[in-house]
DNA sequence: CAAGAAATATAGCAATGGCTATAAATCAAC
DNA sequence: GTTGATTTATAGCCATTGCTATATTTCTTG
């Protein structure tokens, strides 16, 4: 045990509120990727490339608007707010350099990316900051 | 966009098993800790551990149960089976190195306990040997 | 050992994130 | 421009993980 013991519960709560926020930043950071490609963001296309069904698709979209991340008209594509835009842009950065930081310490390729999945949403501005000045630092 | 783009949802997919997995873990690891401070674990005492209800907690530890991972008879305390130990010694272990690596890297002490709360449940164990290695070789 | 305090369990609610089945709207093609 | 195919939305289900309120059991103490 650390000398942190007394903020434990609170560690946890942090643990938790990331989790919440991930499936939010996986989508967004999705969408965006679809608009770069393809012009536009189709729901069926959303949901193939989240692995998920298509109503599962809808409704989180429904939860990004919600939130202000993102517009859609029924049975139209979904876009990005600015809001939406500049989490993706972060979302991507921050995907990058924790698979980068990664590979830097010895994990292949493809794990990395595979666990770059779960781990870059709990990965605070703080330590994404250590990562970089690593990365630069080698 | 890397190489690996066929197998994004497997990716996201693999990130939601993780997740999953990661509240049996933190409770047993909790559980275990316990054990070891007090001699046993009293509903109460991981409820407030963990920030959470007492309701929350013993709905928890059914799940223990049902896993396998757990026994308890009612009103009273809950222990882990051999299994569930085992896993805890893991954790904690996993938890350990995530730690470690992530003050290697430059995250200051405080940041790298956060943070590992979250990431070490994505860490493969792939990734944790990677870290090890690295850890190592320094 | 009886009563009150403390701990645990249960009931029932809400939000989230999955799913299938089906309805409704749009698109394409004749 | 209709019709059939495709796409999107809606309805309704399940499990999980939280919560509060309340019942029940155990513990403690006079």
């Amino acid at each position: 045990m650390t000398e942190m013991d007394g903020q434990v519960p609170e560690r946890f709560a942090r643990a938790r509120e990331a989790q919440s926020v991930a499936l939010l930043e996986d989508y967004v950071e999705m969408i965006g990727d679809l608009i770069a490609e393809l012009g536009e963001a189709r729901v069926a296309d959303i949901a193939e490339r989240m692995g998920v069904a298509q109503p599962t698709a809808t409704k989180a979209i429904s939860r990004l608007k919600r939130e202000g991340l993102a517009t859609a008209r029924p049975y139209r594509g979904v876009f990005l707010t600015e809001e939406g835009a500049d989490l993706a842009d972060r979302v991507r950065a921050r995907h990058r350099t924790v698979v980068e930081l990664l590979v830097a310490v010895g994990v292949p390729e493809g794990v990395a990316e595979l666990d770059a999945e779960g781990i870059e949403h709990h990965v605070s501005d703080e330590t994404l900051a250590a990562f970089e000045g690593f990365l630069k630092s080698r």
